[in-house]
RNA sequence: GCGCCCGUAGCUCAGCUGGAUAGAGCGACUGACUACGAAUCAGUAGGCCGGAGGUUCGAAUCCUUCCGGGCGCACCA
């Protein structure tokens, strides 16, 4: 409602502007006042034209306002302060256009776009920092669906790199044991976990205990000792990335069960998806090749013959100023002289197959099943039968901001090659990472070196095994609030009670990890994360909970009381001192559509989030000021249902956005 | 050395393309439950928006510079 009223408004000062000064303005700028005594939109535009107009604001105000005539949706317009122009709305007929839900539905857009996120090592359990990543992409994935867009998402899988060797490494050299040894391991832990709450005996918790000891291992024996380490460490990468040998097959077994872990970790919060490729088969199916041929003829690759990167193929850097005939020295290897592509250059190869530019695709092959759809894996010769991927119009990657110069270089090799159109569309979705306080970490009982524990926080590392694992977060969640629902839900069964648990602990998880933009560093703390007071998942759903209890003891419901009042007249309501609050509840229910659409154009889902959390807290503000059931008025009763109706449809919808269920009882 | 991000209330964070008295949550202090279930609400205290210049009718927001913190800048993946 609000962006359809906001854009009318804007169209109507435009074409003021050309009638009357005969000027063409590119954009209005439309901001919400202060404060609702004000009105509900406002410009300054006439501060901004008195330069040019010279003239005073207050008198140019005038002018546009006298000129802007009756607008369908608005009631008057007014002139404030040094020179604004405010506009106050027509309520009732606001309020009507809210109630009526047509025109809410996703109108397709026909944009077909991929979401790459989650992206973990298949070595090790998956922790705080990547639920951040995933719940981030998974949200985003949710929002451009409410735009109408039609989206893959994906999870790109690097089970050929130093990680995944460094677990083979501990399997092989600390542990002993062969491709078959594993294989059993993997079955006895699968059977041992299966429908087990208790995650400590997984293989990802395994193998998150092994990573650590490999990487001390590296650097814990003598000077030569560790030489001969290392140079294990490199040979078993180069075995696996060649394939075809039993350290391969090792490396194989353990992603693949590692990143199934990922997956129920991951479905836990509600997080699905549709493609999985894998590095494996980017080498393997010589991506790399296709692409190198494209970089050269189009000459964003050179072979360099001087200085430092002699010998290499390389490419500019994004920004960077270089003099003809002089040697770049800064710029980016991608072939080394060796022969060997870098991480930057298979990442192009990869990225002109997303939209369609490669000329080559992946096999594939049902790998997990969701359901109400398959999760497809690269393979190098997979399924007759299989969906499409790659080849999309736009294209967002949740990789964290550490990563933002090897993105840059990929975005650069795009537009170099001539893709401008396919360079404007790939959004680097940056995050920051997700760090723990000092105590947070010397209460998990690591060992805190005296300098760290007056930092504002100290970044997790799976490499020293420091973190919090996901599950184990959740499952903490969960048992948190499941004490709280026995004190509350004596009525219902251990059933029940798990499920809300489990509605609630998820909210709360989900909803703190999108309340912070994006580019904020989260010093997790056990504290903050386990609340459910204030700003909270909880909080949102708790709102939802005591409507739909209103609902329960009215003997309606929500799109019967809806339905009915088409027919209402709703202006009496909505005005005087006793309707501000009411009427702020209509407006922030009616702003949806704006948010969703800042959310995206910004790539900040923490809109969507304060904007459910804003509507909760003016619900409950309402709720304890006026109590519906009592209501003694019929009109105003069946206006006031109306209201809590509002507030259920939108609550109930945008914690869907965020991934959040809406509980029936908490 | 170069690049990117951050510095707003005691703490954790918002602040839309520069705009009208800078907002939340937590914490502190006062109050409100035989109930539309208080996982809630109302109220009070608390801020030269890191410092200094500049642009502008107008700056937390843009520019310059300095201070403080974080992260990147490999023929590693």
């Amino acid at each position: 409602m609000y962006l359809e009223l906001k854009n009318r408004l804007g169209a109507q000062l435009k074409s003021v502007l050309q009638a009357k000064y005969d000027l063409a303005v590119e954009s209005i700028p439309l901001e919400t006042p202060p404060d609702l005594k004000m009105g509900e939109l406002a410009t300054p535009i006439a501060l901004q034209l008195a330069r040019t107009l010279r003239k005073a604001p207050r008198v140019i105000a005038q002018e546009i306002v006298s000129s802007l005539g009756p607008l369908p949706g608005f009631a008057s317009f007014e002139i404030a302060g040094a020179g604004y122009i405010n506009a106050r709305l027509d309520r009732a007929a606001g309020v009507h256009a809210i109630a009526d839900a047509s025109g809410i539905g996703p109108a397709a857009d026909g944009v077909h776009s991929l979401v790459e996120h989650t992206s973990i090592n298949p070595n090790k359990a998956a922790h705080i920092g990547h639920l951040r990543n995933a719940i981030l992409g998974d949200t985003f994935v949710r929002l451009l669906r409410a735009a109408g867009q039609r989206v893959t998402v994906q999870n790109y899988i690097d089970n050929t790199g130093v990680q995944v060797a460094d677990v083979v490494v501990g399997f092989l050299y600390l542990e002993g044991k062969s491709a078959a040894d594993v294989r059993a391991l993997i079955a006895e832990c699968e059977a041992r976990s299966a429908g087990q709450a208790d995650k400590s005996g997984a293989f990802d918790y395994l193998c998150w205990n092994l990573y650590a000891r490999t990487s001390q291992w590296y650097v814990s024996g003598t000077e030569e000792e560790n030489a001969a380490r290392k140079k294990l460490r490199y040979e078993t990468l180069h075995a696996i990335e060649h394939g075809g040998n039993e350290t391969a097959e090792i490396a194989e077994l353990i992603s693949t069960a590692v990143l199934k872990r990922h997956l129920e970790t991951m479905l836990r919060l509600g997080i699905e998806y549709d493609f999985l490729p894998r590095e494996s088969e980017i080498l393997h199916l010589n991506f790399w090749a296709l692409a190198f041929e494209l970089l050269k003829k189009t000459g964003v690759l050179y072979f360099e013959n001087e200085g430092k990167n002699k010998g290499c193929w390389v490419m500019t850097r994004p920004g960077a100023d270089v003099t003809d005939g002089e040697t770049d020295e800064d710029a980016k290897v991608i072939v080394r002289s060796n022969g060997t592509v870098t991480y930057v250059g298979k990442d192009i190869a990869y990225h002109l197959w997303k939209f369609g530019l490669l000329g080559r695709d992946f096999g594939y092959r049902k790998f997990f099943t969701y359901p109400d759809h398959e999760c497809w894996i690269s393979t190098e010769e997979g399924e007759a039968e299989h969906p499409h991927f790659g080849g999309v119009q736009a294209i967002y990657n949740v990789i964290d901001s550490r990563q933002s110069d090897p993105q840059a270089n990929v975005i650069q090799a795009l537009r170099g090659m001539g893709h401008t159109a396919e360079a404007d569309h790939y959004t680097h979705f940056s995050y920051e990472m997700v760090a723990l306080t000092p105590r947070c970490a010397l209460d998990l009982g690591y060992d805190v070196p005296e300098e760290d524990r007056s930092r504002a926080y100290i970044e997790v590392s799976g490499r020293k095994g420091f973190g919090v694992k996901a599950d184990d977060l959740i499952d903490k969640l969960i048992s948190a609030t499941l004490e709280e629902v026995n004190k509350r839900q004596t009525g219902r069964d251990q059933a029940e009670r798990g499920q809300i648990a489990a509605q609630i602990a998820i909210g709360a998880l989900r909803y703190f990890m999108l309340k912070y933009t994006r580019n904020s560093v989260i010093a997790f703390d056990f504290k903050d994360a386990l609340s459910f007071e204030g700003e909270t998942g909880p909080y949102i759903q708790y709102a939802v909970v005591r409507v739909r209890n209103i609902f329960r003891k009215a003997g309606t419901t929500p799109e019967a009381v809806l339905a009915e009042f088409a027919s209402i007249d709703a202006a009496p309501f909505l005005v005087g001192e006793d309707a501000e609050d009411i009427w702020a509840v209509w407006l922030r229910a009616g702003r949806r559509s704006t948010v969703l659409e800042q959310g995206i154009a910004t790539s900040e889902p923490a809109y969507l989030a304060k904007h459910a959390f804003q509507l909760a807290q003016e619900f409950n503000n309402f709720y304890h000021r006026h109590h519906i059931l009592t209501e003694e008025n019929a009109a105003r009763k069946r206006f006031l249902l109306a209201t809590a109706a509002i507030v259920l449809r939108e609550l109930v919808t945008v914690l869907g956005w965020l991934g959040i269920e809406s509980p029936e009882a908490m």
